[in-house]
Formats: C-alpha cells, structure tokens, sequence
DNA sequence: TAAAAAATTTAAGCATACTTAAAAATTAAT
DNA sequence: ATTAATTTTTAAGTATGCTTAAATTTTTTA
C-alpha cells in the first residue's frame, strides 16, 4: 500500500465521516492537491484492488476491506498526534502536520506501543475518535455542533474538526482547547452566529466555527 | 529529496565511515536490495545533483553537500533509535527497523523536538554518534575494536556495529549492550577469536563479532 | 600477460503516480 | 426543456525508480 493510495482512502473515508459526503474524484482530488484526472485513475485502480466501489460520475464508496484500511491509518494518525501532543510542545497544527507523514511509515507493532504507552486513549487532542486494533470507534452521539447549542447552557468541548492552521492558532488564543468548559451565550440565528463565553472572555463565532467545533451537554 | 535517493546516500555514508568502504555501485545495490544497474542510474542522477562525484568505475564519494544530507537522515535515525528505546519495551532491531521508516518523514522540527526531550544525547542505544543540527559529531578515538583488546583488561562496550537482529539477539541474551563492562580474558590471535566475561558468565566469540563490537578501556 | 571471471555500464522496458488537453456526461440556469 | 456551465472521464505524455539482458570494462588467476 502506497502512501498516494492510504492518503486517497483516507480522503475518502473523511469525506464521508463529516458532514460534507461530496466523494467524487474531482473532491477527493482537491484535498489532496491533484488533477481530478489522477484521481478518476486511482479510483480505477482502488475499485480493482476491492478497496472502493467505483462507478462513472457516481461518488467513491470504499468497501469493507477499504474501511479497514482507513481505519487503521487513521487509528495511526490519531496515536501520532495524542502521543506528540503528549510528549512535546506542539500545537494543534504541529502534530497534525507531523502526523500526516508518520501515519504511513507507522508498523502495526509500533501503533500498538504508542497505543499502550498513552494507556489506549479513545479520543485525540482534536477529540477525535481513535479506532482500535480491529477498527472499532467509540462513538460519543451526545456530542452536538456549536451551532446547534442551547443558549444559557454550559457545555465541554468535545471535538475541533478541522485540519486548518488559523482556526486551531484561534482556538490556542481562546481557550477553545478539547475537554474545556464553555458557556453558550446567546444564537444569533439569522446571523449564524453563537456567542460564547470562556473564563473571562465572550467570544461571537460565525458559522464557520460553529459547525466544526462540536460540544458535549454539562 | 526521495526515500530512495536518502537511502542511496546514507548507504554511501554508512559504507564510507565503517571499516570496508566499498561504495561502489554494485555494493551499495545490494545493501539496498536493488540492481546494479538501478544503481549506476542513481549515482548519474546524483552527480547530476552535486551529491556525488561519480566516475565511471570508480568508487562514489558524498560531496560536501551530499555529506550534510547524509547527516541530516543519520541524525534523524539515530534520535529515533533512541527515542523509541528509552519510551517503549523494543529491542535493538525493533528499533532499527522502525527508525530505517520514520527517519524520512521526520522534519528538523520534529528531530529538534526528540534531541531536546533526550537531553541532546551525543550516542545512540548501540554506542554510534549521532550528529548535532550542524552535522556535527562527537568522535570517541578510544574506543578499538574487540578483536584489538588486550588480555586482563576491563573495557566498557561503546559500539554495536551492525543491523542485523541475531547479532542484537545474542548481545541482549548475554548482556552485551552499550554502556555495560566487559574482561577480555583471552585472545586466540591464530583463530581470531576472544574469550570476555560479563557478569558469571564466559563467552568466546568469534571475528565476525569482535570486529562489529567497539570497546573502551577501563 | 592473456584468458577467464566478475563487476559495471548501457539499453530497452515496466509500474506508479502524476500532468495537460480534449471529449463526454452531468448539473445548473434561463 | 434547452442551453450553458461544470465536472468527470479519456487519451497521451512525463519523471521516478526500478527491472532484465547485453555490451563493456575491470579484476582475478593461472
């Protein structure tokens, strides 16, 4: 398995698992910096290897061997990044972008010593899940958009989903850090906008922030 | 800068630095495993790039510039060896085998990061130095092979020449390991072999090992 | 030192993973 | 419901890093 075919699946596989769900070639192809062309070719050669079903014009599905394989690059990214998070002092960005690379080049042996070492975390930094060895995710459904959130009511941050530089550079500033408590102020709904308090400060996010940070109820 | 051209040079280094130095194409193809002629074709490549002098025939040489990328890799290798030995429970190949993957995909951030952690050590786990960010290493001129030591005297193991898990297997089962002491109680010049003590134990060992095992006087 | 053996180089070819440009199909808009 | 715009696919081509086989050079040895 190749790094460009595990970086494709795993495209896929996040495509999917957030909200968006466009896995057409051409959006694939966009996250990963190539030519759709490159990509209706790769998927091509996925749906031959039963890692994706693939049909003219219609989106990528990866199969259950396909999953798998997500999964476990996946499982590796999110070690790297709880293990660097952990070990060193990184930022949100850092250990993404570090673990981008190490994911690939990452024995089962070693995802398991790390996995073993953290004492097998079930969520990253980010609070993302972090599947097991067999690919099983813990799921926490309780877990809301900011946007959705009620207002007067406290919540804990639950998950940052994002890849982005200037948003997890935002959340350092902020307080807006994986398990801290926030307090919804008021829904701006016309607007698409929350205001939130964190210790001292208030906060307005726009929709852009609300829908990628995710909380749990207090 | 590819996994194999990184490869090609640190086998170069490798070859250059140990006592054989044959860095001719065919020999550095089948440390790596590929085909002479791949080789010769990455050598043209390389000169072409200033990171060897090739001459038809001759033996390959790093340029300056080849050496510092040389560095960089060996550097990045051997902060992982030893990054990995002293957080999880592997061995001296576990940690070989790991490190020959991660050390390209390692930035100098994330090198600085492990140094740093590690106190900046100068040795990795099997006593090889390990070069600083400018390329720059700590030489220990004192310490000779094991084949060279003198009868009745206590040394200390500085050096574990080798990749090769039997040779790491053996050293750990009879507590041959960097840092440790040693008596050398016989040296059978005639059959290049030496009789050492660790601990209770007597072990007689052979040339392929005294010339692989550095050592410094005690 | 001349023939035999071994190693290196050249040449031709292949798989992977991309590219650009043109053709075909889908989606959006009037 | 057509037309226009967008997207996807096909086709042709490229760079990298390999392969095998043959030609050339070096090294060994007798």
């Amino acid at each position: 398995m190749s790094v460009a075919i595990e970086n494709f699946i795993k495209a896929i596989y996040n495509n999917d698992v957030h909200d968006i769900k466009n896995t057409k070639p051409g959006n694939i192809a966009k996250q990963l910096g190539i030519s759709s062309a490159a990509a209706t070719d790769m998927a091509k050669k996925l749906a031959a290897k039963q890692l994706i079903k693939y049909q003219k014009y219609q989106e990528l599905q990866l199969t259950e061997k396909g999953m798998q394989y997500a999964l476990n690059i996946v499982r590796k990214h999110r070690l790297w990044e709880s293990f660097l998070y952990k070990m060193f002092d990184m930022s949100l960005h850092d250990i993404h972008r570090e673990a981008e690379l190490l994911e690939h080049q990452t024995s089962d042996f070693l995802a398991a010593q790390i996995s073993s070492y953290l004492g097998h975390p079930k969520f990253d930094p980010h609070g993302d899940p972090i599947p097991n060895e067999d690919g099983q995710i813990t799921t926490k459904d309780t877990s809301i958009a900011l946007a959705e959130a009620k207002e007067g009511q406290n919540y804990t941050i639950a998950r940052l989903m994002s890849d982005d530089k200037d948003f997890f550079d935002f959340c350092a500033l902020n307080g807006i850090k994986y398990r801290n408590t926030i307090a919804v102020i008021k829904q701006f709904d016309k607007n698409n906008m929350t205001q939130i308090s964190i210790g001292t400060n208030t906060i307005v996010l726009n929709e852009n922030f609300t829908k990628i940070i995710y909380v749990d109820e207090n």
